[in-house]
DNA sequence: CTCTGTGAACTCTTTCACAGCC
DNA sequence: GGCTGTGAAAGAGTTCACAGAG
């Protein structure tokens, strides 16, 4: 997003020590978390190949393989990708290892449902504190947590050390609570309110805005037939 | 390469480039959007420049010019935009003028986050039918709206005529509940379920997956500490 | 002078197609 | 034979920078 800075002079030198291409694409670390969860379902130790894998996964084989390669060459020509080793590789590329905890502001219905996710625990990711400026949910409990006083989040953020915040709140509440996340420490906001947010450079924030996708799906259903009405009234037009 | 704007007679054939300004790349339409929600702020009559409008919109001056670019010319250089023609015309060019049905499967706590969701009805859409599979939610009435038997889908979307469906389901039911989505009229699907989904080709389809954008945060997260030491450790060895 | 619209360069991503290994 | 890994080409999207309108 923003502009990265001087490539003025950019790097001639490639490759200073090459254990690995370790850049991965941001378009491919998205479909690399879709392998992943593909990849569970096979049983450990299968073989499976790039066809089969990426009908599975949704995209074409070519694609798929291309990803691939910026892990390094864990596939066997002829053959196919180890089931265990690519699972392993992908989580390592993808640090999805490491643990992260997250705090979540806003229990409304979006806010609960996102508590309530089930893959959360599953791939590393622990709720760690839930906040809330309605004092009809603060000390409520919602999956396993009691809900807390976002005028105590300086407190609390600090004692459970989170990382990562979710921001689940009516769009006039978002930038100050982004505020008092990243005061606290908190180095990357997911956003689902739906508003555009001020953050410092070295905050990492990732939008989710439903709206905006219902919108967009919108477009999409009415271009299709309107580019056709379009066509054939020139037509008709020009007869 | 596009002028537009006269309402230029083309010939019958439809290879005939006269309409040009019509094909608008998703990356735009999907920015058109935000524009569109920021002018919303600004009051009709002002006139706004592309900076302005873009810093307001978090997007860059170039870029914004580029995206109204594929609607036409309706800035004025030296002057800038005029609020309201600029709302008017991407508008029509999103086609958000035409109003649309939507059917929304699963109301647990997503679904009643997005049922309740307050830029429905202000964007041209319309919920028009809810359904769940569970005993305990059929009958119960959220938004407006009674909540109906997902069994009973075929005949209730017979009739309320629906042409948008989200799915905000378990992944588990999702596969089927698209099916009777589409074979009930829908061509455009909306889903929240962490999963794939099969439609027909003539279907639009559009994923949103909560967990992947957490996981991709983290990604960035994880990341970026590694690509700086990489960078810092690569101007270190060269100079 | 200010500000738009756009050619041109550039970067990112996808797709093709085939060399090389099993 | 089957399959991976990757150069090379094509396409999509972004950014630069400037001609030209007001």
């Amino acid at each position: 997003m923003s502009k990265t800075s001087g490539s003025m002079q950019s790097g001639r030198r490639m490759n200073a020590d090459a254990e690995h291409a370790r850049v991965i694409p941001e378009a491919t670390a998205s479909r690399l978390l879709g392998y992943l969860r593909v990849l569970n379902e096979y049983s450990f130790g299968r073989i499976v190949c790039s066809r089969d894998l990426a009908l599975a996964a949704g995209v074409d084989a070519a694609k798929l393989r291309r990803d691939l390669s910026f892990l390094g060459n864990y596939g066997v020509r002829g053959v196919g990708y180890d089931v265990a080793t690519l699972t392993a590789e992908i989580s390592i590329a993808l640090g999805a290892h490491t643990a992260h905890r997250v705090a979540l502001v806003g229990v409304g219905n979006l806010g609960q449902a996102l508590a309530g996710y089930s893959g959360f625990a599953g791939h590393g990711f622990q709720l760690v504190a839930l906040f809330d400026a309605d004092p009809e949910q603060v000390g409520r409990t919602t999956a396993g947590l009691q809900v807390n006083d976002i005028a105590d989040a300086a407190t609390v953020l600090a004692e459970r050390q989170a990382t990562i915040g979710i921001i689940a709140t009516p769009a006039g509440a978002a930038q100050s609570v982004a505020e008092l996340l990243v005061a606290a420490g908190v180095r990357s906001i997911l956003n689902f309110a739906p508003c555009l947010l001020e953050v410092p450079g070295d905050v990492h924030l990732r939008q989710v805005d439903l709206g905006l996708e219902l919108q967009l799906l919108a477009f999409h259903a009415n271009s299709r037939p309107t580019d056709l009405a379009h066509v054939i009234a020139e037509i008709r037009s020009s007869s």
